[in-house]
DNA sequence: GTAGGGTTAG
């Protein structure tokens, strides 16, 4: 990658100019400084531990200077080996060598580190070559360099042939098993390790926390206490990230008081962890005063707060905050992408990515898999195929985040085998690799092969069987859902939220009150009714299965709405025939006008003209969809003209109607002319009948799903010749109907039956039962 | 030894 104007490279050049005269005799402050820019002055003096101000500047003596150099060296190879800039880093190289400066121990370390990583054999054997002894300093960097290659097994001999080893060795050590998710080892080293100061325990804990061990990692801090160790500010930036992992605000409460008793409070890193936890804790007050009252900020901080404007949902504030931080890195750049992919606008989220791309930041693994992410959300086939093609190049299509969002990216393209290829190509799989496959089969209609695949997960998780779940509830599998709902609880897996609210989905597209009764007793049992999610899920199930009472209940004893919820009650009052009380519901979200705006949208909408419709408010529909624009800004879709179309069609203002679809801007939705139809049938026009049924004929041309609703729309409309028609039409092109389904509910078990033979387990017994009574009918 | 961003279901 080359870099732009703002790499710290074009610094550098001021350095290479004034190195010659450097060389020659050491230079005085004045004129370290006048030959830096701020930039490289502030990044020497901070691994100096000196603040930049006046009284710092006039200190400088020529030696200090000379120091600062050396450390900006090292900063800089530190930034090279970062973003694998191994050509810069061979340049400075060869200037280091010039001057002399590549003897100086640290310089050295610094060099081997960054080829050791970069995998250059032959210049780590040169730099070894040149430096026949190292002390133990420089063996624990050794051993850090190979932990960071992955290449544990090497620090591993380095530590077992070193003639001496310190406090830090055992760490560096302890650490790198944890790295690789080698818990045991960790321990037993730690175990062994004749050293255990706070480091020491710290990387324990920190490592608990990276294997997802957030209890043990706690339990390790008390531990610690216990032993009479003393925190440090690092060690409350682990613990601070378990609380947040496990949840558990009471203990943050507690860890708050701590932190004030060991006088960390005003620490940068404590403070920087701080602001996520009060985040979490949903206190966005107290984030934003940590950030506030803070002595000094650093790039962690400024990425902290982003989020805190996003929880309070202003991205764009967000994005401003951004734009102007001081200080930005390849995380900063990552953390806002995402908040823009996980807001829907994966577009902007792309803009940003090319953004950074361009100035010169090399995106990680996070990054990437966020921005497959966006472009699978995009159906992005073209540009995801490319960055798999640059992934390869660079090495990381084998890591598991990788792996996962592109099978993801595959899978939510259509192209379900490609996503096949790259599952089966990764070496190492978690569970979210087997998940993504398992959900990107069931995306596109293929449950056997979904089901087969989630049968061989090793270790299910909740949202393996959640996957499953969901597809078959998509799939309208309605029977299958109960029986991997079922075959989850026997086999001690853990419901959550979308499970419930999947399977209230199949309990309210089957109309099972029973089921979804006893459900939300389990809901309750779990003491997640009152999670805006769950509540709208109930709210749904009752009111599709007619229990509007029920439904209202729950709608009225959630805690917090949103604009799913309102949509839920709305349309369960409006398909329930309480079309009134569905309108007094949204006259009510638009005279609480601050609620307005971020809780209307396109689908309340929809609701809403559907029970303008179905209670033949003509007026009132038409003043509802003019105001949808000029009110809310939303332009109406196909459906919203589809829901007028319908809305005079059953007031019988036939011609109007049709006068409606041709005026649409864009092309109608089938259903629109259906409802026509449907109108004209009850009103006995044939006239506009028959050119509305023309339409009808040459959409179902360009899409066969149009065969179907022609053929329902003629049976409901009671034209059965017509109906045969098409039905001959539909065999002849060997399209096949979707079949119908019709069910019981026996003993709390649901019993489906579809059109074709032999889909219930039973079904030759209960023919021959059929048959049985046929006979004795005869 | 650290804090900030990350994959799958809804």
């Amino acid at each position: 990658m080359k870099p732009t104007k703002q790499t710290p490279l074009n610094h550098l050049s001021l350095f290479y100019w004034q190195l010659q005269k450097w060389q020659k005799r050491p230079p005085n402050s004045r004129q370290f400084l006048s030959n830096l820019s701020s930039t490289t002055l502030t990044t020497s003096l901070k691994t100096n531990n000196k603040k930049l101000d006046v009284g710092s500047l006039s200190s400088i003596n020529p030696r200090t200077a000379f120091k600062a150099y050396v450390e900006t060296c090292i900063s800089l190879l530190k930034t090279y080996l970062n973003q694998s800039w191994i050509k810069q880093g061979r340049t400075l190289h060869g200037h280091l060598i010039k001057t002399g400066i590549s003897s100086d121990r640290y310089v050295a370390i610094k060099l081997l580190i960054m080829y050791l990583n970069c995998k250059r054999s032959d210049e780590v054997n040169e730099i070894l070559r040149e430096f026949g002894g190292f002390d133990l300093v420089a063996w624990n960097c050794m051993i850090n360099a190979h932990i960071q290659n992955c290449n544990i097994e090497e620090a591993r001999r380095i530590f077992d042939e070193m003639p001496e080893r310190n406090e830090v060795s055992y760490s560096t050590l302890i650490a790198g098993f944890m790295r690789l998710g080698r818990v045991d080892e960790s321990i037993s080293y730690f175990e062994k390790n004749p050293f255990q100061d706070v480091v020491s325990w710290t990387t324990m804990i920190s490592g608990f926390v990276q294997n997802g061990s957030n209890l043990e990692a706690l339990k390790l801090f008390e531990k610690m206490l216990e032993f009479g160790i003393i925190p440090n500010a690092i060690t409350f930036t682990c613990v601070v990230k378990t609380c947040i992992g496990l949840k558990d605000f009471g203990f943050g409460r507690c860890l708050l008081g701590l932190i004030v008793k060991y006088g960390l409070k005003s620490n940068l890193s404590v403070c920087n962890s701080l602001i996520t936890l009060h985040l979490r804790m949903g206190d966005i007050e107290s984030a934003r005063k940590v950030f506030d009252q803070m002595e000094e900020r650093d790039v962690v901080s400024w990425t902290a707060i982003l989020d805190v404007y996003v929880e309070m949902g202003n991205l764009v504030e967000a994005r401003r905050i951004f734009d102007e931080m001081p200080e930005r890195n390849e995380v900063s750049w990552s953390a806002m992408i995402a908040r823009y992919s996980q807001n829907g606008d994966a577009e902007e989220a792309l803009k940003l990515f090319h953004l950074m791309v361009l100035d010169g930041y090399k995106p990680n693994i996070s990054c990437f898999s966020i921005v497959l992410t966006a472009l699978a959300s995009l159906e992005a086939l073209p540009l995801g195929t490319n960055i798999h093609g640059h992934l390869i190049k660079i090495g990381m299509e084998e890591d598991v985040f990788i792996g996962s969002s592109l099978i993801d990216m595959y899978c939510k393209c259509g192209k379900t085998e490609d996503g096949r290829r790259v599952f089966d190509s990764l070496s190492e799989k978690n569970v979210v690799c087997w998940n993504s496959m398992a959900s990107g089969y069931s995306l596109n209609g293929k449950l056997e092969e979904a089901r087969e695949l989630f049968d061989r997960i090793p270790k299910k998780n909740t949202v393996s069987w959640n996957t499953m779940i969901s597809g078959y509830v998509q799939n309208e599998q309605c029977d299958k859902v109960f029986e991997v709902f079922d075959e989850m609880l026997f086999s001690g897996g853990i419901p959550n939220g979308s499970t419930f609210s999947s399977v209230l989905r199949a309990c309210a597209s089957l109309a099972s009150l029973e089921k979804g009764k006893n459900l939300h007793g389990k809901i309750i049992k779990l003491g997640i009714q009152y999670e805006v999610f769950m509540g709208t899920a109930l709210t749904d199930m009752y009111a599709k299965s007619g229990d509007i009472e029920s439904s209202r209940k729950v709608f009225n004893g959630m805690h917090e709405k949103n604009e799913i919820s309102w949509t839920a009650m709305i349309q369960g009052l409006a398909d329930n025939g309480f079309g009134e009380e569905a309108l007094v519901l949204f006259e009510e979200i638009e005279k609480t006008s601050a609620m307005a705006p971020t809780v209307v949208t396109e689908l309340i909408f929809l609701a809403v003209l559907f029970a303008c419709s179905h209670c033949g408010l003509l007026e009132k529909g038409f003043r509802y969809f003019e105001s949808m624009e000029r009110v809310y800004g939303i332009k109406p879709r196909g459906k919203h003209y589809t829901c007028m179309v319908d809305l005079l069609a059953r007031s019988g203002r036939l011609n109007e109607a049709e006068e409606f679809i041709k005026v649409m801007p864009f092309q109608p939705e089938v259903n629109a002319w259906a409802a026509l139809l449907s109108g004209c049938s009850i009103y006995k026009n044939e006239d506009i009948a028959e050119r509305t049924v023309k339409k009808l004929w040459e959409l179902a041309e360009e899409n066969s799903a149009g065969y179907v609703l022609l053929s329902n729309i003629y049976a409901s409309a009671g034209r059965w010749t017509d109906v045969s028609k098409v039905r001959k039409l539909m065999r002849e092109k060997r399209l096949k109907k979707i079949g119908g389904c019709s069910w019981i509910e026996l003993r709390n078990e649901v019993h489906s039956f579809y059109c074709e033979d032999g889909c219930h387990s039973q079904s030759a017994d209960i023919y021959a039962i059929l048959e049985l009574i046929h006979g004795s009918d005869e």
